[in-house]
This record gives structure tokens, C-alpha cells and sequence, in this order.
DNA sequence: ATATTTTTTAGAATTATTCTAAATTTTTCA
DNA sequence: TGAAAAATTTAGAATAATTCTAAAAAATAT
């Protein structure tokens, strides 16, 4: 584990957004000012293989990484801004996994569910453009 | 709707796998031998806008592209092979958005769900490889 | 403490995708 | 129908995200 692997780690585990690799050099970079790009790219692999954060993949195709709390994702289908959804409280992980092996008669090691809907904001601005 | 596009929305819907853009564009040239890398892109930017095929988001960050009978996705962990899950049977999309809604409080238009698991032939390699 | 291995750095290379401008095709409607 | 307008295609240049390379630095093992 070395210096720049922490640091980057660390801006991961205490961010609530859903950074880029672009955004993990730009705030490694405060801290870090030789920091290389390709550092950050590496890190950012080695930690999504090593399980210690999630790679999520936006439906425009571009790559945000997050901790690895379980948790669900809800994209606005308009502007894109992205809310944490909790899979726990409701047990619905489980159940979705259940459902799924049944189904498939597959064991289902995880899954990434990304809902869709239009935010607040949004949907006012729809409101008025009528 | 020109020979482009529906040759391109053809090649998608008559296809059983989850085709990148480069291999619609590779699969396009059988039928227009001049057709342009970047109509294909064009075309799958405007059939994915419209609603009649739909991009999919590999963990790897890699975009396939998919017709929009609505199903699931199950991607095996250490090949990456895709398969088609159908969300239809047991009613499990519904009872998804319903949970969700009900977690949000949000109208939730839709989702994308990939389920990961291990399929048989990575599984009876690993067994070996013990 | 020295040798070996791993990681980092900087920049070049690659890949997927988008942009541009001219040519072509399609659509509109007088 | 046929000219004008609008949209699409083409080819290639441009861009952006990511990976590769080779040397330097750091970490680890002996």
C-alpha cells in the first residue's frame, strides 16, 4: 500500500459523490502535487480488482468510482445527476438476488442496478416549458 | 429512415448477441460496403435517443448495443460473457420498480439491472486450476 | 544493507467516439 | 414534377479517456 494507493483510497471512501478518474487526480493532486495521471488510472484499477471500491458505469458510457457500501444508483434521465439509492433497508438485495436465481438457476454473486427517473428540478423545468 | 439507419436497426434486432459499435459497423459493411464508421455512430446515437435500440454499459466500461425487448443482463465475472435474463415471467420488474418507488418516493421510469455470477465453463476451469 | 520486486512518473500511443465540411440524399411544397 | 430546403452521409481530422513504455524511485525481501 503506498502513499499515492491511500490517498487515493481515502478520496474515494470520503467523497459522497461519484468522482471520475479525471476528478481522483484532480483532488489527489491537493495532496499529492507530482502525482501522475497514469498513478491514479493504475490505483483506481488495482483497487476496483482488489474489491476495495466500485467502478460505475454511467448509461452516457462514462466510468465514476464509489465506495463499496451496497447501495443502489438513480440517474435523472435529464440532467444526469446521480442519488444514492440504499439497498438494505427494505432487504430488497436479497430478494433480487433470490428472485434471480430461481430464475436463472444461476448463484448470483452481486448485481448493479441503475434506476431511471426525472429529479425535482427537472421535472419543474418540464412543468414550465409546456 | 434511411438504408443506414435501418440497415443498422436490422443488423441490431436480428441479432442474438450484444453487439459493440464497431462490429454493427464490421457486420453493416457486408450489406453497404461504403457506409462510414461514423453513420454507424450516428445511427446508434439516434436509435438509442429514440427509444428503439438500447446501449448497454459494460462494468469494463466497454457499449453494446441491444434491442429494447426489456431484459436483464447476467455478465460472468471472469470471462465477461453476457446473458440475456428475462425480467418478464415472474413479474420481477415490476416488483422492483414498486420497491424502489416506495424506497424513493421517486417515480421510477425504468432501470438497467446486470447480475454477475460465474458461468459454467469459468467455473469447471477454476475447479481444475485448484 | 543490498538485491529484487513493485510502483511511480512522464509522455507517447492507442482506442473509442465526436466533429467538420463538403457531397449526397431525402423531403417539402409551389 | 422539379427546384429549394433540410437532413444525412462520407472521409478524415480532432478529441477525450485510457493504456502502454521505459526509466527512476520506492518498497520489500534476503
Amino acid at each position: 500500500m503506498t502513499k499515492q494507493k491511500s490517498i487515493i483510497l481515502e478520496i474515494i471512501n470520503n467523497s459522497c459523490e461519484h468522482l471520475t478518474a479525471e476528478a481522483v487526480y484532480e483532488k489527489s493532486l491537493e495532496k499529492l502535487p507530482k502525482i501522475a495521471l497514469a498513478t491514479v488510472y493504475n490505483n483506481l484499477n488495482a483497487l476496483t480488482a482488489s474489491g476495495d471500491i466500485k467502478r460505475i458505469n454511467m448509461p452516457d458510457g462514462s466510468a465514476h468510482y464509489d465506495k463499496t457500501i451496497p447501495h443502489d444508483h438513480m440517474v435523472c434521465t435529464v440532467c444526469h445527476k446521480i442519488t444514492d439509492v440504499s439497498s438494505y433497508g427494505n432487504y430488497t438485495d436479497k430478494k433480487i438476488k433470490k428472485a434471480y436465481e430461481k430464475a436463472t438457476g444461476e448463484n448470483i454473486i452481486g448485481y448493479d442496478l441503475i434506476l431511471y427517473h426525472v429529479c425535482g428540478d427537472c421535472a419543474k423545468k418540464q412543468i414550465k416549458n409546456i
